[in-house]
DNA sequence: GCCAACGTTGGC
DNA sequence: GCCAACGTTGGC
């Protein structure tokens, strides 16, 4: 069970959106990147990732699930790039930022620290757990 | 196939 | 709003 982070920008995709998409979810593309994307393709249904606010805030604000995996994108007139559904399952009690996570020995290898360009990362169980502690949950 | 120029992202 | 880091593009 691998674990995730993706990242959006609050005034294009908020978390409190995807909340309001409900259980069943929404697309989430926006993926123009090949690292991204090989990360896009390896998730599994019902993995979970972190979705953070980028720009604004610059914090983990909640947990998402993965209820579709990779399939085309249609608008992407390239025909590259896709992308997955994800659902709400929970919000941190307190958003992690940035700040904290530069902040925490353990977490400073995190992708997020030393490639914060890249929109959907890996996270490793422990980097997982923690920020879950962080977060109150 | 190399590398310089350009565009985009995202933290500050 | 600025700028550094990174990815992509295109000329050679």
């Amino acid at each position: 069970m691998a674990y995730w982070l993706i990242k959006s920008e609050p005034n294009k995709w908020s978390w409190a959106m995807q909340v309001k998409a409900g259980a069943k979810g929404t697309f989430w593309n926006g993926v123009r990147n090949h690292t991204a994307k090989q990360n896009l393709m390896a998730m599994k249904k019902g993995e979970e990732a972190f979705f953070y606010h980028s720009n604004e805030g610059k914090e983990i604000v909640g947990i998402v699930k993965v209820i579709k995996t990779y399939y085309p994108d249609d608008s992407d007139p390239t025909g590259k790039f896709g992308m997955c559904d994800f659902a709400a399952v929970k919000p941190l009690k307190t958003p992690v930022t940035l700040e904290a996570i530069k902040a925490d020995e353990r977490l400073k290898s995190m992708m997020l620290v030393n490639n914060s360009r890249l929109s959907v990362q890996p996270v490793t169980d422990a980097e997982w757990k923690l920020i879950c502690k962080l977060g109150g949950i």
